[in-house]
DNA sequence: CTGATCGTCAACCAAATGGTTGAATAAGGG
DNA sequence: CCCTTATTCAACCATTTGGTTGACGATCAG
């Protein structure tokens, strides 16, 4: 348990990952698509994308040549309690969730919008 | 922000870190009285107190030839928000959080008692 | 079959991380 | 003043991390 923590934690320590986390949030998202927005190449996305996965954070299902990523928020659930457990915060605050999502969305003034555009171009693939 | 972020995730990434938070969740502590449970070298702490002062998690004042380090739980306000953001978790579980403790400190079958315990036999440097 | 696309693998690299030891600085106590 | 305690600094080391490139295996399209 307390190696899932480590993984979890260090995880969530790179930008780059969150980014992506933020991006799931969206939608599910071809590996390709996720890497698009980034300046970097698709196998360092690809890397990411095992650490995250190997933390529990996200899943992945291959279906085609395309693999699928999905956003899986409980493996966020343990890390969440170990956190407000030090603070007892008072409740979530949902607007200073979306300035960080407005903050850690690589670039682009419109994210959404972007996002949902980029799954699009190359939705062919999808059953 | 997303460098704090960063910080403070990577902070708590580390499991002695994490500990070493937990033991400061009792009481403030010296830097050597932290470092006595850890089979680690003093110096190693000192690297890790850094750390967690670097990412705000701590505060460090020296008082005499001590230096006494408090746990600075607000700084964990941005990560809490922003972790449970992605789930919309339930009211926090504390019994989970007291769970969290007792795995994360280091061995010691009761470590509540072990760690006022160990303040205290070097107190005497305390104002 | 052939060619393009999707994604990972392997080898490599620079920089960061987590630890060690030994010396150095700072402050208190006798 | 000298000794001990508290803590950091500096140099070093092994391992991990985050990135690159180029080759490769799979899958789909024509």
């Amino acid at each position: 348990m307390r190696q899932d923590l480590d993984q979890v934690f260090s995880a969530l320590a790179d930008p780059t990952r969150r980014a992506i986390l933020t991006m799931l949030l969206e939608d599910d998202m071809a590996v390709t698509d996720v890497a698009e927005p980034f300046e970097m190449s698709l196998a360092a996305i690809s890397k990411h994308l095992t650490v995250l996965m190997q933390a529990g954070l996200i899943s992945q299902e291959k279906r085609g040549r395309v693999k699928w990523c999905k956003l899986e928020p409980d493996a966020l659930k343990d890390a969440s309690v170990w956190m407000q457990g030090f603070g007892q915060f008072e409740p979530v605050n949902l607007d200073a969730f979306e300035r960080f999502l407005a903050a850690e969305l690589p670039e682009q003034p419109d994210a959404t919008a972007t996002a949902t555009a980029t799954t699009a171009t190359t939705g062919d693939d999808r059953p």
